[in-house]
DNA sequence: CAGTGGTCTAGACCACTCT
DNA sequence: GAGTGGTCTAGACCACTGG
């Protein structure tokens, strides 16, 4: 008489036990939780596999096995930062693509030791002579563009949305592919509508906050009314 | 010497099927392609499980069984239009929450027949009388906060992330639980700082992007360099 | 009623990592 | 070497939905 599936209840008790033990704490084994539970590892499994998706459980190969996550480490990330070019970065990547037109910034961020996000720039290399050469990786790049090249940036319409993490962005962000990430993107131009660069950062979902900044409104969009 | 997981085998293949294919076209059953591509059931539905979180298929139970989803159906929300609440919308249910003390006003954000959303407002109920009676569902919440309680809203501080979905919310979005969305919130204050209400918006990240807008800024974030 | 996806089982083998 | 998570199999039963 239960419509409830038996991960989900699996889930419930998994959750519970969970919130009282502290961060980090060894987890029990799946083949241990299963006898436990009295069901099978594969629907132990399928449990799990939510908790470690909602960043609440981490599991590593070989004898250490799954520990509770460290919690209160979700990182506020500010939009404007984000734009601005974030000021904690682990690696720096500056890479022409294609024919030699393309020059692509690829930078990580790091919080609290865990890369949390991956933020990849794209430039025309004509627009941009000297670039690599030029570019004073420990400054932003934002004003880098605008001291070195003169370039006045107009007004910016970001947008976000959800994703699943790639193969190769999971190995960089240290998470399983698949991993459900928050992905921002713009496209930048100058105060004349040339266009600048495209930028776009992938965040993990389960680690960094992306905040915004909506200014007074003394004034509601008027709707015609039917 | 694989290295390549079955299941994502599957799902590259599946992928270049799926291409190939318009809009809601039926797809193989799981057991067919099972068989077709050599491997356990459990394995294919491994794959078009991502594919179904991606947005790419879509599932529906009984005889009709999965299909390729419409693709080109994401809609762009801006933040402002979030805030300032929806024009477009299924439902709309006021109750009360507790000890008759919180008011919550939640709405179904719908775009092309789909529901994409979810918006889930909780107010005073002492800061407003008689809320429920008076309040006109056809118009914007925030405008009838401003215009019967004469409410002046100060500037918002919205933070986004990605989130799990709910068995409720995957209920009413039409989607399975522990599907991927975009979850967007706030604490309005009036100009004064006085808190008014607590929104949370949670978005189908396979069906809508969230936009939002950043002004010029011809000024830079100056940094400490060490 | 037949066929679909949703769930669940019991077991197997592998790669990895700590001791 | 022992124990962990990661993958995979073959099979089963259920709920739901269309003809």
């Amino acid at each position: 008489m239960s419509a409830i599936p038996r991960y989900y209840q699996a889930k419930t008790k998994l959750l519970d036990l969970l919130s009282e033990l502290p961060d980090n704490t060894p987890f029990p084994p799946e083949r241990e939780l299963a006898e436990l539970f009295g069901m099978s590892r594969t629907t132990i499994r399928k449990a799990l596999d939510e908790l470690v998706l909602e960043g609440k459980l981490i599991r590593k190969a070989g004898r250490q096995g799954t520990a509770v996550a460290p919690r209160k480490q979700v990182h506020r990330l500010s939009l404007d930062a984000l734009v601005q070019d974030l000021a904690t970065r682990e690696s720096i990547v500056v890479r022409t693509v294609g024919a030699q037109d393309v020059i692509n910034v690829e930078s990580v961020l790091v919080r609290g030791d865990e890369p949390i996000g991956v933020r990849s720039t794209y430039l025309r290399a004509s627009q941009f002579p000297g670039f690599a050469e030029l570019y004073d990786r420990s400054a932003s790049l934002r004003k880098f563009l605008m001291d070195r090249y003169k370039i006045r940036f107009g007004e910016l319409h970001p947008w976000c949305t959800t994703a699943l993490a790639t193969p190769r962005i999971a190995g960089m962000l240290d998470v399983r592919p698949a991993t459900p990430v928050l992905s921002v993107s713009w496209m930048a131009h100058d105060f004349r509508g040339v266009p600048v660069e495209r930028s776009w950062v992938v965040l993990r979902g389960d680690r960094a906050h992306l905040t915004m900044h909506l200014p007074r409104t003394d004034h509601v969009v008027r709707r015609s009314t039917a």
